[in-house]
DNA sequence: AGGATTTATCTTAGTACTAAGATATCAGGG
DNA sequence: CCCTGATATCTTAGTACTAAGATAAATCCT
């Protein structure tokens, strides 16, 4: 029945077809496999970051004040926008990095309110050491793509990627 | 800098680019986008369920037990094994379903270890209901592709998510 | 049959999040 | 300047998860 050639979602797929004739299943055939594969992927790279001593969340912090450069610094309100996540949840990742020695926090002269976070020596070097890892192992897991299924899988998600940022305003 | 044409993984890419310009940034071009999308579509479905009374976690549930079809029953270590969440999770999830009067528990004549779920009248009458709205919705997120796209994306992702699930072991 | 091992599920303790509200600062119009 | 409203961040309360351990029933092995 489950043919060797179907993953899991188009086992359920199969299952809707059979007790749900009329549904169309188009949006589990992509967006449930997106989920199911982050869902599937995720314990490998938390695997890579737990070698470093954090997690994937706090490692989205320190990779996001990484790539933007010199001086490495952000205010908060940038960081949990880049990282969808509520300001309370950043609250938390701060002060566990800040704790671990990884990130330091500086008053911003031109608004009070704020107080930008940068990455210390140790939390830089970490980052770059943690990225490098990361994506070695995550294109490992790409490996049953030939390259240009790669490319054009990375292609139609950026598309789709795109048509929903627009979509949300 | 940012053209309109880049999704937030393609200004992240860049910005890899220039920080880091040896970093083979195909992971994220993939998996990456696959959380990104994930993270983006999770309020616009949750909203769908909220409607029901329920959250995406117990109607998980649900459709796996409704799509198992008749009897609408399976046992636990089935449901937190295709749900990919913990056996302690699944355990909370049933609780609250019980408590809503969506599911209902039999005890297993051949296997007294195992407390089998199944849906009652008013769960199996709410999932059909959801499932039909949520595929609705989900495929409205897909309108930025055109058919093609979404039938040659869903063939990529299966074909990963068949890969990673051939290497779990 | 009987003891050891495996399996199915629940329980407990701990964690990271969200949503909503509190606080402090900034910006703009009389 | 001061008042109103907006903004940046933190705090609080509540939730759903995971990991590890407990319990109980089934299976295996001799």
């Amino acid at each position: 029945m489950a043919r060797t050639e179907d993953d899991r979602v188009e086992i359920r797929r199969r299952q809707w077809a059979k007790e749900m004739p009329d549904l169309d299943t188009i949006g589990m055939a992509i967006l449930g496999r997106a989920r199911v594969i982050t869902l599937n992927v995720r314990p490998e790279i938390e695997k890579v970051f737990a070698r470093f001593g954090a997690d994937t969340g706090e490692f989205d912090v320190l990779f996001t004040l990484l790539r933007s450069g010199p001086p490495y610094r952000l205010r908060p309100t940038e960081l949990f926008n880049s990282l969808m996540i509520t300001s309370g949840g950043l609250t938390g990742r701060l002060a566990r990095l800040e704790k671990a020695g990884l990130v330091e926090r500086f008053p911003d002269a031109a608004d009070g309110r704020s107080l930008p976070v940068g990455l210390t020596a140790a939390g830089l070097k970490m980052a770059r050491a943690a990225i490098i890892e990361d994506m070695k192992v995550e294109a490992g897991l790409l490996d049953c793509l030939s390259a240009a299924e790669r490319k054009s899988l990375a292609g139609l998600l950026r598309k789709l990627a795109l048509g929903l940022e627009n979509k949300d305003r």
